[in-house]
RNA sequence: CGGGAUGUAGCGCAGUUUGGUAGCGCACUUCGUUCGGGACGAAGGGGCCGCAGGUUCAAAUCCUGUCAUCCCGACCA
């Protein structure tokens, strides 16, 4: 391809509103371009990145016996009600963009398509002897992001792979799991991308067993923790660890004293002389449900922790035995709407009555009260007295007994490992780039979708989904592949591999001599671009530079020696070399990397 | 949705305080010189100053409303 045909667009300054290098980079060296919030035009050289991801994944999701498909983006309403998604996915912060056709049918724009691919395996899929089955496509999806942010990082439109597995039983689902697993490292080392896999939420998909891969980077939105022998790593909506021991509090005195006003709990430990581990806390939220009721939720936890309000929702369906639409914190202002008095903030304590919320105008009328192991475990503890600014150190039973105990907080780094004691976790940020789940039955239970096993009895499918935001790693890939002087791409999956640049248009060795080996490099087979723009040398470097192609011959002013200058883009390295030599020095460099 | 900011040429910005013929740099077009790290000179083209109302002899500038975009939180590949 010829660089003056190219549609090549570059830009000098920076764009005002691209906040992260790789999105600056992106709109910079002319890749994309915003056409609405969140919506990307990918340009030429963008969708030659987004091709050479594409392969890679088909490829290697190929090798394993997966089955490539193209599914609806439009979905009907109807098949989201039965598996119980479409409440949760359309209303309040749901994310599906969703319409009606003319005859009044509600439609979605597919965000996921677990719903579709599993009523079609359901219809397809009779027998045993079938299974198992793993499909596949790649193609735009659409999610109306509460924030779209950092270019293709949360695009409200972006192009995804997503894989479901149908299997007869459990032990087959482990098995394609694992070998995904596998493939997905395959695919990220592929691609030149430094990955981790970490244990996560299986957040609204559902499900059971559930990893994320995530680009180390320091710009991920992604809080990660890891153990440093490498043998634990997890998102922290989903990290475990071993919270740090809480000093005991030997004196106990029911009854209440008085506290400083602000209600800290540092200026609660000062004016006390005590740890805040020695302090129960009170958190005061408000959980919207899916049938529209509005639970209050007390969550007690130990003062030096911070609660993970991930792990309280999936507390909270398993509880309450629905889904949680919202959850938020009551503030002041929530409990006048109510028309309640308001609460003693500052001064809550776990067994905050019930009687608070009588008469209230939507919410339930009494508390689900919740606390974090580090809470329920310590037996002396400093709380609130609810009654303004008095405090009181008492145990469990002057509250009326033990609440309802569980893991609610977030891990945090330096704290002790689970799977070893003297590890200590460390914090590092991530773009998650892919996703894989054990989702079980869910889906198939919810859509009827079953087979005839072995033993001739009707059973549901045993599931699981497989994702990789491709649109998303191209930019995470920037994130870790580039300088001052632009992107540097891995050769997998750069736009072209090598790009001739023509130092002098003029002069008509170097123009022959150029355009001689474009010929030849793309004769042998290589993805080769020439810049015979009428550009000075430094615009044709600094664009090179820019974009980001692996490896630059300049054919410059030793071309009349029948020597150019191979320059390596992410070393910064060059060399002169005899124009026999080029084409094997660089097929041998391509394949070598 | 809550908090903050910004809308002026394709991109980056000034001008708004104090109302008076819309500017700068880059990019673009033509000509000449230059030609290995974003050259120089000359001449040019390009604007519903986000949109709608209002105040005024006069509005990019003041007032009201509205829309959009970006940043900080909840969502996620």
């Amino acid at each position: 391809m010829r660089v003056s045909r190219l549609m090549l667009v570059t830009l000098r300054s920076i764009p005002a509103d691209a906040e992260i290098p790789s999105h600056q980079l992106l709109l910079r060296a002319g890749y994309i371009r915003r056409v609405s919030a969140g919506i990307y035009a990918y340009l030429p050289l963008m969708w030659k990145v987004l091709q050479k991801i594409t392969r890679i994944v088909q490829q290697e999701l190929d090798s394993t016996g997966a089955l490539q498909t193209l599914l609806p983006q439009l979905q009907p309403s109807d098949l989201w009600e039965r598996s119980g998604r479409w409440q949760g996915y359309t209303a309040g912060e749901g994310i599906m963009f969703h319409l009606k056709d003319r005859q009044g049918r509600e439609l979605g724009l597919g965000p996921t398509h677990e719903e579709v691919i599993t009523s079609l395996a359901g219809d397809l899929i009779c027998s045993y002897r079938q299974l198992p089955i793993t499909l596949y496509q790649i193609q735009s999806k659409f999610r109306d992001e509460i924030r779209p942010r950092f270019g293709l990082m949360r695009s409200r439109e972006f192009i995804m792979k997503d894989a479901y597995s149908f299997h007869a039983d459990e032990s087959s689902l482990k098995s394609t799991y694992t070998e995904m697993d596998a493939a997905y490292r395959r695919i990220f080392s592929r691609c030149g991308l430094d990955t981790v896999a970490v244990d996560a939420d299986s957040g609204a998909i559902g499900g059971a067993a559930s990893q994320e891969y995530m680009v180390k980077a320091e710009n991920g939105e992604d809080l990660i923790l890891l153990s440093n022998d490498g043998k634990y790593a997890a998102n922290q909506e989903k990290a475990i660890s071993i919270p740090p021991k809480a000093i005991p509090l030997l004196e106990k005195k029911p009854d209440s004293f008085e506290t400083e006003k602000d209600g800290r709990i540092e200026t609660l430990c000062s004016s006390l002389s005590i740890d805040s581990s020695q302090i129960i806390k009170v958190i005061l939220l408000i959980a919207e449900l899916e049938d529209n009721q509005i639970q209050p939720v007390i969550v007690s936890i130990r003062g030096d922790q911070d609660l993970n309000e991930v792990k309280l929702i999936n507390n909270l369906i398993i509880h309450l035995g629905k889904a949680v639409i919202d959850l938020s914190l009551i503030t002041p202002e929530k409990i006048s709407a109510q028309g309640l008095q308001q609460w003693p903030f500052g001064a809550i304590g776990p067994d905050l009555n019930d009687m608070c919320l009588s008469g209230a105008k939507k919410w339930k009328e009494d508390f689900f009260r919740i606390a974090d192991k580090t809470a329920t475990e310590i037996k002396n503890f400093v709380c609130g007295a609810n009654e303004k600014n008095k405090h009181r150190i008492c145990n469990w039973n002057d509250l009326g007994g033990i609440p309802l105990s569980a893991d609610l907080r977030k891990a945090q780094e330096g704290d002790s490992c689970v799977h070893d004691q003297t590890q200590k976790l460390i914090e590092c940020r991530g773009i998650e780039i892919g996703h894989i789940f054990q989702l079980g039955t869910k889906y198939s239970q919810s859509l009827g979708a079953s087979f005839t096993s072995e033993e001739g009895k009707e059973q549901s499918f045993f599931m699981g989904c497989y994702g990789i935001g491709i649109s998303r790693l191209a930019q995470a890939s920037i994130e870790q592949h580039h300088d001052e002087a632009g992107i540097s791409w891995p050769v997998s999956i750069a736009p072209y591999e090598v790009i001739v640049v023509i130092a002098n248009m003029q002069d008509q060795i170097q123009n022959q001599l150029g355009e001689k080996l474009y010929q030849e490099l793309k004769e042998a087979g290589i993805d080769v671009l020439i810049d015979d723009r009428k550009e000075r040398a430094g615009v044709k470097f600094k664009d090179a530079d820019l974009i980001g192609i692996p490896w630059r011959v300049v054919v410059g002013r030793d071309a009349q020696e029948g020597k150019v200058e191979l320059f390596d883009r992410s070393k910064r390295q060059s060399k002169l070399i005899l124009i026999e030599d080029l084409r094997n020095e660089l097929a041998g460099e391509i394949s070598a990397s």
